[in-house]
DNA sequence: ATTCGACCCTCCCCCGGCGGGAGAGCTCAG
DNA sequence: CTGAGCTCTCCCGCCGGGGGAGGGTCGAAT
């Protein structure tokens, strides 16, 4: 009898590479059945090369190891089972995206843009009901949806005063995250659960609006940034987003309606005369 | 009028982080419209902002950096449709790749697998037409494919006596890349293109079939090596495959059918007639 | 004109999951 | 006993980014 095979019959049972046998020994992902106490020399079992073969799939599917120890470590097939369809909806979400960033690099690469409309606009201040909260980049959608919801579910349509809107941080996208807040206008903000009433303060606002589904809403923000630029203003403070028509009106994402707006003031102030905006300095970083 | 955009205000216009876009500096991806030779500031213009939405978006679909400063590069809109369109083929690849991985996943979390029937079998030499080369493990189904369509064209039906097989060395799933033969067995081989008569040397099989698409194939050669090593055999030299049923002959995958084969010899060789394969020692890495 | 906070610079280390290679020790058949 | 071929550990590199240190610059407010 053998003490069992070497870790190079194993890597050839398996198809998997001696060295990442060893690194999932070394992760304790899968143990050898005995490690000889003098030289090291790893030895396993017919029996362990099920497992290699449900590690070898989890890293197909880019399961991290962490994750993949946990699913091993799991006794229980239907938490298993559960562990595993979560990481598959990742996936799902994951392959939304990259769609999403093909449709939107196709309508990049597209030589002629039809021209933006893009409108400056004095916001005076208003008090609206609203949800502010710290998230990173990746929760937003799911942050956005549920803060939505509550919104919504507080305030039934004969109390909304107007569409739905959102206020960004910058740092929200270059940074990985940052503060957000999403709102609704209605006759009377009451505090309630994570809802409190918020004061918007006035502010300029270069406005354009951008049609279809939010995928590629960057490259919107991205031309609107061009036209600011353009025009001798400088951008400054959190990214408004109001939602005109969205996938509460709508279905059908291609008809969606998204005003976005970016708080702007002038470089040079010419004779024109609205100055800068009420918190005065450019230093930007508000929003939190 | 400003010298052009801070690092950081281009940031805020692109939703790219400063760091990225340093990196993407470096990279040659994107040079700044300006460097200051003194301060080493980097300032950009707003016309860089759709350049760098193009890289964001083939960020996000894992186009390396390389690879989008080549497509960047590209000025021909036709050639760099076309280069963007082939990474597309590959995601689209990787796709059916992950797809696969879930189906396989899902059958090896199954509790109760049918019982593997295995078979010794004592094949002796025989002489056919093959291509044999040097492969990379990712390319691998491209190469086979490319192989058996010119065997195939070579050798119409009335000259086949038997169906198409493989001989793969087992450092191409361990190692990453190896020798890989595919061949045809018929009435008159002769040498033509890469086609070239090759005599194969008898060998003890362990030959167990496998039953539909070849996504999970490697769970069944688990379940043949886990059978060699309880019967007390031990396992040596290159893969053989047999595709009874495959691709040519019907187009549902879940119909082929593959016999995989294990050359074998007995550890501790008892009385029975036959010994060791041919060459003898139980060295691997032969099929060279 | 100076101050001072926010910005920008470069440089180095870290991550995950693997591969490559060095240098040394082990196994086992001939 | 020899020697080929295995195995061991340890260190470095890849990719695309993040974190942070330590120091220089910009420009609005004083």
């Amino acid at each position: 009898m053998r003490t069992g095979l070497t870790i190079g019959e194993f890597a050839t049972l398996t198809h998997l590479s001696v060295r990442t046998l060893r690194r999932y020994h070394e992760a304790g992902l899968l143990e050898p059945a005995s490690v000889d106490p003098f030289t090291g020399y790893r030895y396993y079992t017919a029996d362990q090369i099920p497992p290699a073969q449900v590690i070898h799939r989890l890293r197909e599917l880019d399961v991290p190891l962490a994750e993949v120890k946990s699913i091993l470590a799991t006794e229980d097939p239907q938490r298993r089972a559960d562990l595993v369809a979560g990481h598959l909806r990742r996936l799902e979400a994951e392959l939304d995206r990259t769609r999403a960033a093909v449709v939107s690099l196709r309508q990049l690469l597209r030589p002629d843009p039809a021209e933006l409309q893009v409108e400056l606009r004095s916001v005076p201040a208003r008090t609206v009901a609203a949800i502010t909260g710290e998230v990173a980049l990746g929760d937003t959608i799911a942050w956005y949806a549920d803060a939505m919801a509550e919104l919504d579910a507080a305030y039934p349509p004969p109390e909304r005063t107007g569409p739905p809107g959102g206020r960004y941080a910058n740092e929200l996208f270059t940074g990985g995250n940052g503060t957000m807040t999403v709102f609704r206008p209605v006759a009377r903000p009451r505090a309630a659960g994570r809802i409190e009433p918020l004061t918007l303060p006035p502010v300029d606002l270069a406005v354009a609006v951008h049609r279809g589904p939010h995928d590629n809403i960057d490259v919107t923000y991205g031309r609107l940034g061009a036209w600011v630029v353009e025009h001798a203003l400088a951008v400054d403070g959190p990214i408004h987003e109001t939602y005109l028509v969205g996938p509460r009106d709508t279905g059908e994402p291609a008809g969606w309606r998204t005003e976005i707006g970016w708080p702007v003031f002038r470089l040079t102030p010419p004779a024109t005369g609205a100055g800068a905006g009420p918190e005065g300095s450019r230093t930007s970083g508000d929003g939190r």
